[in-house]
DNA sequence: TTTCTGTCTTTTATCTACAATAGACAGATG
DNA sequence: CATCTGTCTATTGTAGATAAAAGACAGAAA
């Protein structure tokens, strides 16, 4: 196999929804927009769509035939990318195996256990080095740095730099700015989730990301913004591994992040640098409870 | 070919100027930790300078025939790394070339003009595009995104951030820290430049990364450590690049590195922040005037 | 005239193969 | 008995090949 198709079966699937709710598809290009591949993809679709009696195809005429079914599907695992699939992977192993700073990684044994080449391994551990926990001997193998104490605050330390300073540049946005807007949503979305927090907490992780993001593009520069991804991706996996008191703490962190939010809207610089200080305080907490 | 033996070039010709210098070589293990190199490459070593009649061989006495002349070392081309050639290609074709932003960035012809296969430069393009330079859209390919002049506001922004962050953290190191040495000797080197400045101000460059990382190392902290690397790339090829007023500039930035070495050495917080403030501005200047 | 389709070319993503390099182990040597 | 050498194995770095996906262009259709 050269290269996967999943972007081809991921886009069908995609398809197959726009699929039940017409009779007559659009045109190759609007559909490559809709869905966004390109032409050639959508041209492999279609031949499938027709293939398995969905449509009927001839030139522009794009008739559907009949609803897809859940048989005309492509299954999931099939959809996901590589690089999502060794990301997931190489996670679990670091965070959930046993993961002593300074044990080796090695290329071959990784693509052999995710089933792939090592190239793809290689590269996912070139992108992924530059979140600081893994490291190159070049000539060598890759030394595991561990998701330590002094890890997390590291990371925290600079989060904190880089979002004092874009809640800073946040208060002097424009008025029509659609960041408020979206800040709004957001809002809501928090005073939702409270309100029925027994059911929903589990929701934070996603909505944290939401918002954290929200404020660091606010900076307006690309290297806080990047930063961002590393800061991301170690809450993602930290939320997803260190249930204990999961309640509770969204709980606490949705009411900072309310009054972050109204900080905001104040527009006030002192309120805000005092409620997004006391919010990152205890973020960083929770973090650092979590790391033996 | 498979590898290049970069490795055993390199080491081969440091190797030849030990040789010249002794009559007895080490073991090999020690060799290999003089060279930085594995046993395999040492034996490696250690044959063809058997072949050229450079020393007799045998078991543990390894004794030195004649002094290597010019001829027995490999051409200095041969011995730069891959991933060397590739960034200097490719920072001369973004830098000096036309090197409009938006521009698209073909791997496969970039590997053609270098001479080298794609995963190569597709693996250098991986790493670099942390550099923010470049930016990747899947499945398709690479944008430049230019050495403009609001990536050069975006990148001071964050090296402001970080050298002030540093150099507050610089005063509080206990005084039998070796950084203080160090600034002592790159201080010393300050002065002789300074002294010579119309023969030695090209040597300002080098010494100018020694002095900032020196301070960004102080904070111990990854991510500000690293950072120091895309500081460093681009200027460095900014000095090569904007050769005008050279003199008077760096004259200049060495003046005011010697008010911050010396605030650094009063360890007073304030006098540190105005020093290297100082500092960072008039250096962002001139990064700035180099852009059109 | 504008947008669409059929066809073709180019480029990327990924695998496999192989030389260079690192590294392990047992027996040799001082 | 500690270190070195000979030999062997494992792993990385790089090239080359190939399917998937993107994208270009000319002629067809509205």
């Amino acid at each position: 196999m050269a290269k996967q198709n999943t972007v081809f079966k991921d886009a069908f699937n995609r398809c197959l929804k726009l699929l039940a709710e017409t009779s007559m598809l659009p045109s190759e290009p609007e559909l490559g927009q809709a869905l966004g591949v390109s032409r050639t993809t959508v041209r492999a679709i279609l031949t499938r769509s027709e293939e398995l009696g969905l449509i009927s195809w001839d030139k522009r005429r794009k008739t559907v035939l009949r609803s897809p079914g859940p048989s005309d599907y492509f299954p999931t695992e099939e959809t996901d990318s590589l690089a999502e699939r060794i990301e997931r992977s190489f996670m679990r192993r670091i965070l959930a195996g046993g993961a002593e700073p300074g044990m080796q990684i090695n290329e071959l044994e990784l693509a052999r256990e995710i089933g792939t080449g090592t190239t793809s391994v290689r590269e996912f551990l070139i992108r992924f080095s530059r979140f600081g926990l893994i490291e190159k001997r070049p000539n060598s193998h890759w030394v595991l740095k561990g998701f330590t104490r002094e890890f997390a605050l590291e990371l925290t330390e600079v989060r904190e730099m880089f979002e004092l300073r874009s809640a800073a540049r946040f208060v002097a946005l424009p008025d029509e700015d659609p960041a408020w807007d979206e800040l709004k949503a957001i809002e809501a979305v928090h005073r939702a989730i409270l309100s029925d927090i027994d059911k929903r907490y589990k929701e934070f992780s996603e909505l944290d990301e939401r918002f954290h993001l929200l404020v660091h593009r606010s900076s307006s520069n690309r290297f806080i913004i990047d930063f961002y991804d590393v800061i991301a991706i170690v809450f993602h996996y930290h939320y997803q591994w260190n249930k204990a008191h999961a309640r509770e703490r969204n709980a606490r962190a949705l009411e900072e992040h309310l009054a972050y939010i109204a900080a905001l809207q104040s527009r006030d610089p002192r309120q805000v640098e005092q409620a997004c200080r006391r919010h990152l305080k205890s973020a960083r907490e929770t973090l650092l409870q979590s790391i033996p």
